[in-house]
DNA sequence: GACACCAGACCGGCCGGACGGTATTCTTCA
DNA sequence: TGAAGAATACCGTCCGGCCGGTCTGGTGTC
């Protein structure tokens, strides 16, 4: 099997996020996308024979990585209930390694991707039926490992469409919290008398 | 003072939506908008002097209407600790009202704007800043208000990008958990000497 | 000379927006 | 009251520019 982004192909990729990094959605075209990688239009055209192409190999390749990055993360995690969950608070919520602007420039790729073609982002969807599968068979009380990952999303996707600004702080706020949860989560699982709590919705109240 | 977006106005709005909609960001012209309105691009432009000011407008009607949902959900929360992350959970993740298709549009409104402008997006940026301020005093342990808030943009976003398919099974276990996670805080507050897990951290592994 | 690689001129189409025009309503003053 | 004229609401054409993609050609390499 014959690897199909060398490293020309990925370079051009990284040109492609740097210009919508830097010059927004709208101006990502193929010439621009061209200049900043020093190359001309025809020879960008060689390699990725259209720009759906383009932007498909670039949500590929942001998909890959994401795919990768939890999935080492998971290696790494010591086993037992709730791993995939404390793999990802572990690796995807870490102080500092995470949150950089490079990380933000691969995932802007996805909103590339949904205003040329919507169709594009299939594969950062497959991505995600992954992840939520094995979150599903995380050994640990329905909804909880859920709950974090979407909580993960959300810190996430709010920061890279800059609907918040980066705040450390706030994001390790979020990772105890929802480490207690795992942890509480995990001991009702041992001695499932202890959740009294559990089931107690707020009286039906009308919306 | 004068309403700013008579009937007229809001009609464009929601021909705006709808091309964005149907046809995608890519092909939100100003052509197809009036078409879809149909009125000619002359009279949409006598009301929206330019593409931005269309967006921006789009923007600000859909950063009110989020503003206007939580804070109506908050007024109609019984008082106590956690009252505006009660009022997400019950409003914001209740069954079947929400995620309605037509709430899903106006949501995208935010992807055109930054797609088009990524500073058009500045009016959803400072409701997003009014949310986070309610809900840094919502007299909660620090992060679980706003772990909650997370949870929720992670649900909804997912399902605006079309990241994830829309589950509602899927969306009422993560209730259920994040109303767990509220309660247990909440008696926390009360007896503070019970959360012996709380500060339980994962042994200090590499990452 | 066959092939991979690349350059850059060129074209057709589309899009934002300017503009001049018309119909309708509102204001003003005799 | 009603005519004159101003303001407003809306129309549709046109233009300049840009963008994706084609095409022709040029280079090095086997």
């Amino acid at each position: 099997m014959k690897m199909t982004t060398p490293k020309l192909q990925d370079m051009l990729l990284d040109a492609t996020e740097a210009v919508v990094a830097r010059q927004g959605i709208a101006n990502l075209t193929l010439d621009a996308v061209a200049a900043e990688a020093r190359m001309s239009k025809g020879g960008l055209l060689h390699y990725f024979p259209s720009k759906d192409r383009l932007v498909e190999a670039l949500v590929i390749r942001t998909a890959d990585g994401w795919r990768s990055c939890y999935t080492e993360a998971y290696e790494r995690t010591p086993e037992g209930p709730g791993r995939m969950a404390r793999a990802l608070l572990d690796h995807c919520l870490s102080d500092a390694k995470c949150w950089t602007e490079e990380l933000r420039r691969s995932s802007s790729a996805v909103f590339a991707a949904l205003a040329q073609n919507p169709a594009l982002i299939q594969p950062m969807r497959a991505v995600y039926a992954d992840l939520h599968r094995r979150i599903a068979k995380d050994g640990l009380p329905p909804g909880v490992a859920e709950a974090v990952a979407a909580a993960i999303d959300g810190l996430w996707l709010d920061w890279v469409l800059g609907i918040v600004p980066l705040e450390q702080v706030r994001v390790v706020r979020v990772r105890r919290a929802l480490e207690d949860m795992l942890a509480r989560a995990t001991q009702d699982r041992r001695s499932p008398r202890a959740n009294g709590a559990s089931r107690k919705r707020s009286k039906g109240r009308r919306v």
